[in-house]
This record gives structure tokens, sequence and C-alpha cells, in this order.
DNA sequence: TAGGCCATCTGGTCCT
DNA sequence: AGGACCAGATGGCCTA
């Protein structure tokens, strides 16, 4: 009696749920992918209902005084047929609002990661992420408005990267398209360290990398690293072992400190229209002195094509992994906006 | 198969 | 009392 009278409840609670669900949530259940769900309510029902027993027979018990150790502490209130009625309502009401709440956490999870840099509808970012990612951006901007100096493409990328996971840092070094070439300051010293205008082919700068995490022992992996070797590979003798802080020449000493084990990033729309260099392309004398690759999740040798950059001459991405990557512009008017003041910025500087 | 990520349930705490 | 928030536990899916 009881139990139909539940089920009913269950039931319109699992309507309620398909209200509440996003379209993505809804997607997954009906695939079966959601988590206990009303299985578990029916578990938790039936454990309710033993615990009813038990405290029904818990008289009897109490003068076998064998079978179960005594319970300490205040008596419990005997759960009658209504109190566990009630309970188990307002147990399914408690369970509906938190799952609303989540959805509701997860809804604005979703609008975060479309403002932040690299967004991919199919390769979306984890949670964490997604808020590191956040939170290095929001650093990363902020340091170009205190400044007003633009920082160069790779301290920027570092920066946006700072924290991140290998395949993360992948996903945004690609959705950046970052040029190799542009780290190699022999052959651009003459270039400007800013970014190139919306358009431009690739993004001259210098190469003033530096892993925190190496020079002033903060903490990094699996997280915080800032190891070259995370976002490219540099080749045995190459000269540019020291690394230097993000933002050459903006950070300060009282400038506002970048918490190590975060990742700071900053995506500067699709303008890094720069060319991924295929890694297979005929190496040039630079090609022999500085190589870049970024691994995607162990990839490199034999595992995912990485994304490669060697100085090569193939302009376009190449083997990036890029599909369905939204660059900064791919988005609304107001991110248009913030990407031309972006632009104008870095170009005025 | 292990590990990462996720959705959900649950009980505790705090607040209204 | 009831709602919001939180953290721990659990189990499913996916990928390397």
């Amino acid at each position: 009696m009881t139990r139909s009278v539940l089920e009913e409840q269950m039931s319109v609670e699992s309507d309620e749920q398909q209200e509440l669900c996003s379209p993505a949530e809804r997607e997954r259940s009906a695939e079966g992918v959601t988590g206990g769900g009303g299985e578990e309510d029916e578990d938790c029902l039936h454990h309710l209902e033993e615990e009813e027993e038990e405290d029904e027979e818990e008289e009897e018990e109490e003068e076998d005084g064998e079978s179960k150790p005594k319970r300490r502490g205040p008596k419990k209130k005997k759960m009658t047929k209504a109190r566990l009625q009630r309970f188990k309502v307002r147990r399914m009401k408690a369970n509906a609002r938190e799952r609303n709440r989540m959805h509701g956490l997860n809804d604005a999870l979703e609008s975060l990661r479309k403002v932040v840099p690299c967004y991919s509808k199919t390769q979306k970012l984890s949670k964490i992420e997604t808020l590191r990612l956040a939170k290095n951006y929001i650093w990363a901007l902020s340091e170009i408005l205190r400044s007003g100096k633009a920082p160069d493409l790779m301290s920027f990328v570092q920066a946006l990267c700072k924290g991140l996971s290998q395949p993360t840092t992948n996903l945004v070094a690609g959705c950046l398209q970052l040029n190799p070439r542009t780290f190699l300051p022999e052959q651009t010293p003459d270039l400007p360290a800013h970014l190139p205008p919306v358009g431009a082919s690739s993004y001259p700068g210098h190469f003033p990398y530096q892993s925190p995490g190496l020079t002033a022992g903060l903490p990094s992996p699996p997280y915080g690293t800032m190891d070259p070797s995370h976002i490219f590979h540099q080749v045995k003798g190459q000269p540019y072992g020291p690394l230097e802080p993000f933002f050459d020449g903006v950070l300060v000493s009282d400038g506002p400190a970048f918490d190590p084990p975060l990742s700071p990033p900053l995506s500067i729309n699709g303008n890094f229209s720069s060319s991924f260099k295929h890694e297979a392309v005929a190496a040039t004398d630079y090609d022999k002195s500085f190589s870049f690759s970024v691994h995607y999740g162990g990839g490199g040798a034999g595992g995912h094509p990485a994304i490669y950059g060697s100085g090569g001459s193939n302009p376009r991405c190449g083997d990036l992994q890029v599909d369905g990557l939204m660059g900064f512009d791919g988005h609304s008017h107001h991110e248009r906006l913030m990407n031309a003041q972006l632009n104008a910025i870095f170009h005025d500087s």
C-alpha cells in the first residue's frame, strides 16, 4: 500500500527530473547513463523498510540482548508508517532539488565554457579544467589591462595553460594555433612582441618562456606544470633552457602574483591564424636547433597525432585536431566586441 | 583494466 | 520545518 503510493510519487519525480534536466543530460538519462537514480531510491526505500522492521522488533531484541549490540545514544524515535512516508517524500524532494541545483551549476559551467578561450562542442573541457582555464584567462586579461602591454604570444599561451592538463593544454594550443616559428628569436629579431592583426598568418614574437615551476620550485604535476616539455619539446642542446616569467616585462614585483598551482589562459580568438607546421617537413637549420610539439594525451611517438610545429612551410593547421573548436570570435557579439578590444590593445602596444 | 569524469543520492550543517 | 549548500559515497561511461 505504502509502496504503491511511493512508487507513484517516484514516477512523478521521475517526470520532474526529465523537465529539470538540460538537453544533454536528458539525452544521457535516456541512454541510462545517469547514476543511481530511481534505482537507488528504491534501495533506499528498501533500506528504510528494513529499518522500520528493526524498530518494530527492537523491544524483542532488547530482551534477547544477544543477536545485536545495544544501540547507544538517544533512543531512536519509532519510525511509524506515517513518519516513514514523510521521510521518504522529504528525501525525494530533497533529491529533486539537489538534482536541479546541480543542473543549474552545470548550466553555469557550460556558459563559462563558452566564454572561455577554447570552446569546443566536440571536446568539452572538464569542469575542473574549465575553472582553471577561466581563472587563467581572467588573470591574463587583468594583466593586459593593468599593464596596458601586450604579452608575447608564448607567454600568453603559457599563462593560459598554466596548471592545465596536457590534453587541455593541447586544446588551447590548438585553438590558438601557435606558430612555432614565433619562438625563434634569431629569426624574428625585429618583430614586435605583440599579437598579429586579425587574419595575420603568424604571430611574430620572441621566446621568453620559462617555467615558473622549474625556476621557482613551484608545485606543478600533474597540474600546474609549466615545464616546457608540457607544451613543446626542445631539442637537446638548444639554448633556451632558462625560463622567464609569464608576460615578460608585464609582471612586476608589486603586481598580482600568479597562483602557482593554477593555470592562466587567454584565448585571443582565432587571431592566431598562424601556421602549424608538420614535423615531417624537411628540417631547416632552425629545425635542427629547435623543435616544437605539443603532445595530446600521451601523443608523440605512436600516440595521437600531436600538435606539431617545427618550422615547416605548411601554413595550415596540419594534423592539429581542432574539430569543433571555436575561436573567440566564434561566439556572441559581446565576445566579438571583447575580442576587438583585445586586438586593439595588442595593436596599440 | 585502471583512472578520470560525471550524475546522483545522502546526511550534515546553516539559515530563514 | 524546510530549503540551500556541501562533501562523501556510489556506480556508470569512456578512454588509454
